[in-house]
DNA sequence: GGACTCGTACGATAGACACCGTAGTACGGC
DNA sequence: GCCGTACTACGGTGTCTATCGTACGAGTCC
């Protein structure tokens, strides 16, 4: 049977008004981190835990994606057997105005700059 | 005697392709680090390390000071015996331009909203 | 219900990080 | 040369980080 309810287990976010710059800097500052916050940038703004080809463990990738999500940078809902995530950019771009396009274009730029994509 | 030499000793610092953006928002993610990059780019471009009164002992200062030279966000320089702290404005600008002065304007904001300063 | 998929929880571990204290070096002034 | 100031280097310590493996829970499909 299906509802339109999305799912009974929800996951604890941060409120906006808790979101901390040290914290998001923090969690950008992890080059998997950085890169799974890129591809959400660029692919739209849902994309399931499994869509990313992580060089890690399935555990290390939860871990990373909880480290995104309690720094405020992702918002994570369980939709079915899946887990989709997508970029907290309202709330980053209120608190923190231009931070995080800029520093996707950064990123972006670095990454051509060193022979990468 | 003097000369107009700034001094014999001087430090590693990363040249400006080596800067890293990972590496500097891992600088920025400490509080005590955001805080002197904060005060160095409201106050002008050399400061001593002494200047800063900060909450921790002179080697943890130390330590502080070099995680912030060896990311590439200042440069420091003796001045006999003093060493003097300036934010490497130009090379991040053309690395990742408007990073710098979007994360400053961000913190700026977000200090005002913690009821700081 | 049973198998399968997706993701979690927990425990372990090696390394990094933030911090301190003490001892030492470099420079400037007397 | 001697002393004070500014900062460093080194060693130690407790905590946090990134990683893994194994065991488990929730949901879907047959």
């Amino acid at each position: 049977m299906t509802t339109l309810v999305a799912s009974s287990r929800d996951l604890p976010h941060p409120g906006r008004e808790e979101i901390r710059l040290e914290a998001v800097l923090h969690a950008l500052s992890d080059p998997l981190r950085l890169r799974i916050v890129r591809e959400l940038a660029a692919d739209g703004d849902e994309l399931s835990c499994s869509h990313f080809d992580l060089p890690v463990t399935k555990s290390t990738a939860t871990y990373h994606f909880r480290v995104l999500r309690e720094s405020g940078v992702i918002r994570q809902i369980y939709r079915g057997t899946a887990k989709m995530n997508g970029l907290r950019r309202d709330d980053l771009d209120v608190l923190f105005p231009g931070v995080l396009d800029t520093l996707l274009g950064a990123a972006a730029r670095e990454s051509r700059r060193l022979g990468g994509g």
